[in-house]
RNA sequence: CGGGCUGUAGCGCAGCCUGGUAGCGCGCUUGCUUGGGGUGCAAGAGGUCCCGGGUUCGAAUCCCGGCAGCCCGACCA
């Protein structure tokens, strides 16, 4: 190939990310086929590290993994009114089974609420039995109208936290907590700052008496959703007849949870860090750390270095490219679009000096340093890397976070903003959580993404809409 | 469901307007060469030109009808 598939930033955002995603020879995490995506080894490996962060810290806080089925019967999701509502426009139905039609149909799950609300009402009976700490990593079909790589697709893997609790307090304290999880994740791993805050009424999940999420920023300045965590009160507990007796003898409906995170957080990672020359992998989610490529003309140069190379690879822990009938430049090429933290050159002039060369992803810095001292090096540059990433996102989101104070002024920040042009911002404005006022902010294109937990601006003003006095900013943005 | 675009080798595309032997780049195979940022050369393999019909001596190309995919918008993790 001549030249880089990926051209300029500002040529097309949605592009941009597509090829980062899937050009045949670039980073190859994924495919699609009518919606439904195929998640290859680097993408998928990717995956595997997330999934271990988040269970480590599921477990470390109480919980366990559990799994519930797949077909959930279409009974189930009618007992919440508001849950089948929300839900029912992206439902997969299957109504045919062993060649006959059914008599009830079975729904794909969309999330499993409901059959975790049917099971939980066979395993409560008393406060002793309480709280009941479980999640499950599964797949999940919506059937949505568009589908975008990674960020949205037809089926697409997550994990689900569904919870159960004796009180209120425990159970907002729960949600709060994942959703603590979620933002940890996010921020310390994939080094990719997010706000933590409620959703607005308008905006919470169906079925759920307040949700919170983690909003990241894009690149374009689009904001992506990247987890959620849900107050259920007591309305899955009722549909469901989840009852328990109390401590003193009377009866009540559990308090429940539930929270997930998806594959949804690879795109994010990719839209967050990666450059024009394909992806960019914080060294914490990189499956790969450090690859090193070895460098020789001749034969008795290929057993020096490859000696040198292969007793580096060992105490490094990298990968040798010994791949046959690649230039070193072919090879350098390869890893930086995989999104390789750390390159290491080495060839005879290194192995004569006792030098190795070391290039980092991200800067794309190269730098002359001995052998011994590699070990180090490696630990401190991935270290330095994986903060300068959260850095640099961080600043990028201040730069494209802009106050406004009226109506007026929101509507000229989001007019013309696009997609393809990027450009996006995230807009402060003081805005009541009303669903009338979210529905005039759904005329420029955008939505109230969320109400931060941490108020990091100029604390209580007067609604743009209603002039009543609310006590902190929200974030208006478009977003994936 | 609206609007736009595209279906030609594994991938990316040209050819179509103006009908006349199926092409290019990358990748792949073999050999030599090369190697500090996509080595170079040579020889190869690889096709239902999306499908169906029509016009024509002759259709990838023109006409009609399908189908599929992508992008944009409405819906959403």
């Amino acid at each position: 190939m001549a030249e880089s598939p990926i051209t300029a930033r500002d040529k097309d955002f949605a592009t941009w990310y597509q090829d980062v995603v899937l050009q045949g020879d670039m980073a190859e995490p994924a495919e699609i086929v009518k919606g439904c995506m195929v998640i290859k080894p680097n993408g998928y490996a990717v995956w595997e590290i997330l999934q271990r962060e988040l269970d480590t810290r599921f477990k470390a806080t109480g919980h366990q993994n559990i799994y519930l089925p797949l077909l959930i019967p279409q009974s189930f999701l009618k007992k919440e009114a508001e849950h089948i509502e929300g839900f029912a426009p992206e439902l997969a139905v299957v109504t045919i089974a062993g060649g006959k039609e059914l008599e009830e149909p079975y729904v794909i799950r969309p999330t499993s609420e409901t059959i975790v609300g049917h099971f939980f009402a066979k395993w409560v009976q008393s406060y002793r039995d309480l709280p009941l700490l479980y999640n499950q990593w599964a797949n999940v079909i919506r059937w949505e109208l568009r589908t975008r790589m990674f960020l949205r697709t037809t089926e697409f893997l997550w994990q689900e936290g569904h919870t159960a609790h004796a009180t209120h307090e425990e159970a907002i304290e729960e949600t709060l907590r994942m959703l603590d999880v979620y933002a940890e994740v996010a921020e310390d791993v994939m080094a990719m700052p997010v706000i933590k805050g409620a959703k607005s009424r308008a905006e919470k999940f169906a079925g759920a008496l307040r949700s919170f999420s983690i909003e990241a920023m894009m690149q374009n300045g689009y904001a992506l959703q990247a987890g959620t965590s849900h107050d259920l009160a007591q309305n899955f507990g009722k549909a469901f007849d989840v009852q328990f007796q109390t401590k003193e003898g009377k009866l009540d409906y559990v308090w429940q949870t539930s929270w997930g995170v998806s594959t949804r957080l690879i795109g994010g990672l990719i839209m967050t860090h990666s450059d024009d020359k394909g992806l960019v992998l914080p060294p914490k989610v990189a499956p790969v750390k450090a690859v090193i490529v070895p460098i020789f003309r001749k034969e008795e140069e290929r057993s020096a270095v490859m000696e040198v190379a292969t007793k580096l690879a060992r105490e490094l822990g990298a990968h040798v490219d010994t791949r046959e009938g690649q230039s070193p430049g072919a090879k350098f090429f390869h890893w930086e679009r995989r999104g390789i933290p750390v390159v290491f050159e080495l060839g005879p002039r290194d192995v004569a000096s006792g030098n190795i060369v070391l290039k980092r992803r991200d800067t794309g810095s190269k730098e002359v340093i001995p052998q011994t001292e590699a070990a180090a090096k490696l630990a401190h540059t991935l270290e330095a890397m994986q903060k300068h990433l959260f850095e640099t996102a961080k600043q990028r989101r201040a730069d494209n976070t802009i106050l406004a104070n009226s109506i007026e002024e929101v509507e000229s920040i989001l007019r013309d903003v696009t997609a393809e042009k990027g450009g996006g911002k995230f807009v402060m404005a003081h805005l009541k959580d009303d669903p009338a006022n979210d529905a005039r902010i759904k005329e420029f294109k955008a939505s109230v993404r969320n109400i931060p937990s941490v108020d990091e601006f100029d604390g209580p003003g007067k609604c743009i809409l209603t002039g009543e006095t609310v006590d902190r900013r929200v974030v208006i943005a478009k977003s994936y």
